[in-house]
DNA sequence: ATAAGCTTTCAATAATTTCTGAAAGTTCAA
DNA sequence: TTGAACTTTCAGAAATTATTGAAAGCTTAT
């Protein structure tokens, strides 16, 4: 397994992005290989084209797993499994977009209402909780919404993505034809 | 500098989830620190409510001043320099959302834009190069998207927010109107 | 000029995260 | 039942990242 210089390129520089994009230097090649190969490889071709570990590659599939991210698939009379980059670009992001959703919102989502149940005991406190109440409803909108974009068709999506800097126009073109606020 | 039990519990959860938006522990527990005080605090404050070195208060305040989540004020008669969350709530998420944007996905636009304008040399690098302009307009997309975010009043981006799921219903809404698509 | 009262820097150390590779686990064909 | 062809696990090593604290830098009052 050897990279053409223009895919190394695009494979290393998810590897530097990866830890900001919430996994490790690795998972994030292992992403880029999957993502920028037609056909799915073995977790050794896998180990071979980015110079890791077996045990290496083993742990980062199942990470990628979890983020939904990749396939198995099999060939027939052949025991290795073969993975490959899951669903087109849309569901990539939508995924990557949910999974970052559940680890960097929710558990704060979780301890503000439970924080926010409480009646505060003094001045200081009842400062605090406002800015709690804040952020919470912030978060709560955030969350609502990443569900809305969730269920939307890939379409809809493109449509939402096209539509730039419109944006703020269709929003004043609802509040008219509505009449409400 | 003593924490009531529930600022406590506010600002080590925002310790906790520090490193998945973006900075470390000890940054996420100085911003939280600052976000629920109604006063200013010196650096001295924090490293004793946070049992931290004032070394490492001093990079905090630097990190946090490069996101530009936090402002420096004056007391008249007093040389210390005093910390405050910088802006309200919708700022606040503006900015962490922009200069995620610059770190997570401007780079990644960068390399894109590059590669994609070279001419593939073989059937792999032509299907590697059609993935990468599919990330490429859909980060760009997005780009856009967040730039007009960025450019929201409070009051549109309240709106946006309560919307909620008549999010799509608006959207058809403008395509029948304009009749476009 | 000096010193008091701050802040910043940075080399050394500590803590955390990632990676390796050998061993254990699984599955299947013969 | 054995063993060949895989995969997974996990303890220890390596790499990376965060933290400390002492020293150096400012700035202002005297």
């Amino acid at each position: 397994m050897n990279l053409s210089p223009k895919i190394e390129a695009f494979v290393m520089h998810f590897g530097e992005m990866g830890s900001r994009w919430g996994f490790n230097r690795t998972v994030g090649q292992m992403y880029a290989l999957l993502v920028i190969n037609e056909k799915p490889l073995t977790a050794n071709d896998i180990a071979t084209a980015l110079s890791i570990s077996r045990g290496n590659v083993s742990m980062g599939l199942k990470e990628l797993q979890s983020w939904q991210l990749v396939q198995v698939q099999h060939q027939p009379g052949d025991r290795k499994d073969y993975y490959c980059a899951a669903g087109d670009i849309w569901t990539m992001a939508k995924r990557v977009f949910e999974e970052r959703r559940k680890r960097e919102i929710d558990p704060t989502l979780t301890l503000l209402r439970d924080q926010l149940l409480d009646t505060p005991a003094n001045d200081t406190e009842a400062f605090a909780q406002q800015r709690m109440r804040e952020i919470h409803d912030l978060l709560e909108g955030v969350t609502q919404w990443s569900t809305e974009l969730h269920n939307m068709s890939p379409e809809t999506l493109h449509k939402l993505v096209k539509l730039g800097s419109g944006f703020s126009k269709v929003l004043e073109l609802k509040d008219k034809l509505v009449n409400k606020s």
